[in-house]
DNA sequence: GTACTTGTTGAACG
DNA sequence: TCGTTCAACAAGTA
């Protein structure tokens, strides 16, 4: 379930070895997984050369010489590997047990033939996950069209807009419109309520009962908390590796997300809680988050 | 066998 | 038009 940190390091761990490398060939077993028909992603991408890796969202960028981009989403289970002639190379994304050992395997969908004999596969257990190709000039319009938030450390995400674009959905809970990537890109369920026990604050909490000090904190926590899970490298829940097939050391950083039943790691009082917030699941400390 | 999990989107509502 | 809610997607794990 990468989100914003942990795609950040898939990224970061996949750019030195894929810039500068060639896409030879392209083999698309899964072709409702591209967006485009399969011929039309073939004739962009193959023969072309890497020239950048990138990531906006929770989305990874491969920028191609050809003006072209290849945009990556993982959505819950889906990863990247890179492998040479010698083996494994690079593993990112959701793992799935037992799924890097022999490749590719039945979840290898797409699969890059690259120079060097260096072979990238994108796997995905549950098919959630995409690939689509656009022109790298047209990526901003692709971005707004999917209505994508700013970047939560882009210098247009401060804490004016947040305040205004927060109070915009006054009836939500707090939790819910933390989780809407209009508002900001990057966030999911495990560092959304992770965010809201750095700022001590109940996930339940209607956005109209927020005061001005409390909207101030939750941006603070959203960047402290982002920071500390990127520099950590990610956290490993239900198997996520980094790039190089190692958990991600945010884990043992978690406060609330997967510790219900446990004792708050802050206040040592208050057991803590797992509520149902419309289809998604909300981690807090009943006693201090309020 | 059943409940549960996730990110995103599009439909349907007021 | 905007805000809001919710089902659907897929398939493995508990």
């Amino acid at each position: 379930m990468p989100e914003l940190p942990e795609v950040e390091t898939v990224k970061n761990d996949l750019r030195p070895l894929l810039l500068k490398m060639r896409i030879l060939d392209v083999d698309i077993r899964l072709p409702k997984i591209i967006k485009e028909p399969a011929s039309i992603f073939k004739r962009q991408v193959r023969r072309a050369k890497i020239i950048d890796v990138r990531r906006r969202a929770k989305i990874i960028l491969i920028d191609l010489d050809t003006g072209w981009t290849i945009c990556i989403h993982l959505k819950m289970t889906g990863q990247l590997i890179l492998a040479s002639r010698r083996g494994l190379e690079r593993a990112g994304g959701h793992q799935i047990i037992g799924g890097t050992e022999q490749l590719p395997n039945k979840f290898s969908h797409v699969i890059f033939k690259l120079s060097n004999s260096r072979t990238l596969f994108f796997n995905d257990l549950r098919q959630f996950g995409y690939l689509t190709i656009k022109r790298t000039n047209k990526l901003e319009k692709f971005f707004a069209e999917k209505s994508l938030g700013p970047e939560p450390f882009h210098q247009s995400f401060n804490s004016d807009y947040f305040s205004v674009a927060l109070k915009r959905k006054r009836k939500t809970a707090i939790k819910t419109a933390l989780l809407d990537q209009t508002l900001v890109a990057g966030l999911g369920n495990i560092y959304v309520d992770e965010v809201l026990f750095d700022a001590r604050l109940k996930p339940t909490r209607r956005v109209n009962t927020l005061r001005t000090a409390e909207i101030a904190g939750i941006y603070k926590s959203i960047q402290s908390i982002l920071r500390k899970a990127i520099r950590l490298r990610g956290t490993t829940f239900r198997n996520f590796r980094d790039g190089h097939g190692q958990p991600g050391g945010m884990l043992r950083h978690l406060m609330v997300y997967g510790r219900s039943g446990r004792l708050c790691r802050r206040c040592k009082k208050g057991t803590i809680q797992k509520i149902r917030q419309g289809s998604r699941s909300s981690s807090y400390c009943p006693i201090c988050q309020n």
